[in-house]
RNA sequence: GGGGGUGUACCAGAGUGGCCAAAUGGGGCAGACUGUAAAUCUGCUGGCUUAUGCCUUCGGUGGUUCGAAUCCAUCCGCCCCCA
């Protein structure tokens, strides 16, 4: 596989098709680097596996020697984005933007280079624009143009309101790659409208417009929607070994192959094996179980994973109650005055997160047992000594001591 | 500026005087099963010191009524249409 072909591979969208090689080419004969732009909104800097599919592509281009730039967009954070129907966000201050910044590019440092990219915030040259070249800016883009993008028309016909300055969020993010000049843009297939605003931005401020590439999207846990925080489908870049695995194991099946593709890093080889197995009957679980182990590798180390995948065994896979790895709790914590104490206090102040009432129904669904017997009456008075080893649902073994 | 519509639990969305802590779906939680935190099936899904009990909830406030998410007044928010 030749540099282009690999910088290619598992792009979705590339405009126009043949421009990544004019634009290499060109980088070629003027003897410079390719300039990348990826812009991020610090409100939510919670990076995932969906994130990564573009840093990965990203990463590619840093080690062939090409300028990665990150826009952070301090202008948009601060107005506060209004994308989410009707909850707009509270504009973010300066202390709260440069700590997003701040964890984001910490995230990012997982996957590229962050010392070899320009870091640089919309703010610096979006705040001192005048009004009168802003409205030179909107002259160049046409009602029609933006009512084409897909969720704007979406909203439109369906009377979902759209306030104006969300009109003009494509316009500035376009602006942005006038701004630093950029060769190409990178993002996922929903950025697409706005990448290619900045094309026509460019060329209208006669520059060589920018190729964009969008990656495909990655979709979340529930097997439906794109990998998002507010949908709560996500595997974090910061998980932790064992919930990676777990979220991992928790995928639908049917996410397989897609997460073969965009989220583990096999070799061809090694996907073609098994998909193979996969074709030929092999249990998803295992497939899975790989899949969970090489992105954990990636995140953290080859030993983590390891840890990680016989914590799975044990704690879900096994039945066998006194194997489990019980999480210690000192009885002093619990602050209880007596050292007998109901049942549904007892869970309660250990998983302090749950009503009371909502422990009364795990109760009364079977969801807590103490000492390998299942509890059922609440009020049944629970001695606390040293030893005792309580199960709150699945995923919470604890073991007073 | 004029007219119309709408505001219900995490979300979507029924309910138009008592049978409403409020249908249904999604989500979430739990159980069974499967040696997957998958699929499938089932249950639960406002809170409360223990409950055929009490308290809070249907945009806010104030009324009518034995009784209101439901009726009236007023205010606020949101949306659409015409100009």
């Amino acid at each position: 596989m030749n540099h282009l072909e690999q910088l290619q591979a598992n792009v979705e969208i590339i405009l126009p098709q043949n421009g990544l090689e004019q634009k290499i080419r060109q980088a070629e004969i003027e003897n410079r680097k390719l300039v990348i732009k990826l812009g991020f909104d610090p409100t939510a800097p919670d990076l995932h596996l969906g994130h990564a599919v573009v840093l990965k592509k990203l990463k590619q281009f840093q080690d062939l020697g090409h300028q990665i730039v990150i826009i952070v967009g301090s202008f948009t954070a601060r107005i506060g984005d209004p994308t989410g129907k009707n909850k707009s966000r509270k504009p973010l201050s300066q202390e709260e933007v440069l700590f997003n910044a701040d964890t984001y590019i910490r995230q990012l440092s997982r996957i590229i280079d962050v010392d070899r990219c320009q870091i640089r915030f919309n703010s610096d040259w979006l705040d001192g624009l005048g009004f009168s070249e802003i409205i030179q800016l909107l002259s160049r883009v046409t009602v029609a143009q933006l009512l084409h993008r897909n969720d704007f028309n979406k909203r439109f016909t369906e009377n979902t309101p759209i306030a104006m300055h969300e009109l003009m969020y494509p316009i500035l993010q376009g602006f942005d790659s006038v701004h630093i000049q950029c060769d190409i843009e990178m993002g996922g297939t929903d950025q697409l409208f706005n990448c290619t605003m900045g094309r026509q931005l460019q060329e209208s401020h006669g520059l060589d417009p920018q190729i964009v590439m969008c990656m495909p999207l990655l979709r979340g846990l529930d097997g439906k929607e794109k990998m998002s925080k507010s949908l709560n489908n996500i595997i974090g870049l910061t998980d932790a070994p064992n919930d990676m695995f777990g979220k991992t194991m928790s995928m639908p099946d049917e996410l397989i192959a897609e997460y073969l593709d965009l989220a583990t890093d096999f070799g061809p080889q090694e996907k073609q094996v098994l998909r193979d197995q996969l074709a030929a009957g092999e249990n998803p679980m295992n497939i899975k179980k790989a899949i969970a182990r090489n992105i954990i590798r990636q995140y953290h180390d080859k030993e983590s994973a390891e840890a990680a995948e016989q914590y799975f065994i044990n704690q879900f896979q096994n039945k066998g109650f006194d194997d489990k790895s019980f999480e210690p709790v000192a009885i002093g914590s619990i602050g209880s005055a007596s050292e007998r104490i109901p049942l549904i206090e007892l869970c309660h102040r250990l998983k302090s997160e749950e009503t009371r009432s909502s422990i009364r129904r795990m109760i009364a669904g079977g969801a807590i047992q103490v000492d390998t017997v299942r509890a059922s009456d609440p009020n049944q008075l629970i001695e606390l000594k040293p030893n005792t080893k309580i199960r709150i649902g699945k995923r919470t073994y604890i073991e007073l001591i």
